[in-house]
DNA sequence: ACAAACTGAAACAATTATAATTACAGTATA
DNA sequence: TATACTGTAATTATAATTGTTTCAGTTTGT
């Protein structure tokens, strides 16, 4: 469930540089993707905030927050998905063995902590910051005449 | 592909809580999988020196480094996989816009910074630690009468 | 008022990733 | 020299993910 967020953060990406409404049609042609995946994570960005929608004609999604204060930490959060995580365990709880028993527990506490690890780290970037690394990596201070 | 890091400490805390030699087979009971998955496993593990092997009549696997110095970075490294990453990625590089073309890029990137922030944060977890964790906790210092 | 075009939601199919099973050659050991 | 392992590969089974299709509900613009 990890492409949600690759998708999420797209779509942010780009209605900010877009700078107007566009419907899952349109965000699915650029993400690559089909727009009933594209309106099924909106509808989460949507209950965080970070976005609003219009419907009826020319309807579609549009920036409600601003790019400079979404980080892709809060975007995370909206998704409410974990970094890392496994589903398969090791052993089971009902085992004898201590090891057997345990070693479940141990490792979701592990991987719980890395994954709050990964999420404070996403707190330092924005959809600006994205924007910026896209765009000034192609714009040089003399038109591109090296 | 997380699970094999689940099965490879949970295989190393238990050669060394058992300090014997344990073939697949047993190991794999205790894992709750199955045996060719472990030996899968365990090959990565020898060839990274935690662990050696015996062949022949009552051969199998035994801890090869002091498990005080074995830490879960040096079993990431040896499976050599990733805790953050995605194979599916949004728009494609050969796409007319930048951003279509640039967010699998820019998505690679912050996967692979949260991913060595994780193995960095595993240099700090040994199985030695992992042991006490599991048993220290089971052992009170009257010998459980409270 | 009404048709158009959208979202939201669900059911289903297709695809891909992951794990289990089976089998067997090679090898060290008792 | 038979036994009981590892190492490896091929195949099957299962689970997770993604895509497709459909439709009810809503809002907008004419």
């Amino acid at each position: 469930m990890n492409s949600e967020f690759c998708i999420a953060v797209h779509a942010l990406v780009f209605l900010n540089r877009k700078a107007c409404i566009l419907s899952s049609t349109e965000l699915a042609k650029n993400i690559c993707t089909n727009p009933a995946r594209i309106r099924k994570i909106m509808v989460k960005l949507k209950k965080a905030g970070l976005i609003s929608t219009k419907e009826g004609l020319d309807g579609g999604y549009f920036l409600k927050a601003d790019p400079k204060d979404i980080t892709l930490f809060q975007v995370s959060e909206a998704l409410d998905f974990k970094f890392v995580s496994s589903a398969w365990k090791s052993g089971g709880v009902d085992m004898d063995c201590l090891i057997a028993s345990g070693m479940g527990q141990v490792l979701d506490n592990i991987y719980a902590d890395l994954d709050s690890l990964c999420k404070e780290r996403l707190k330092q970037i924005t959809i600006s910051n994205i924007d910026d690394e896209i765009f000034l990596s192609h714009t040089t201070v003399n038109g591109g005449n090296t």
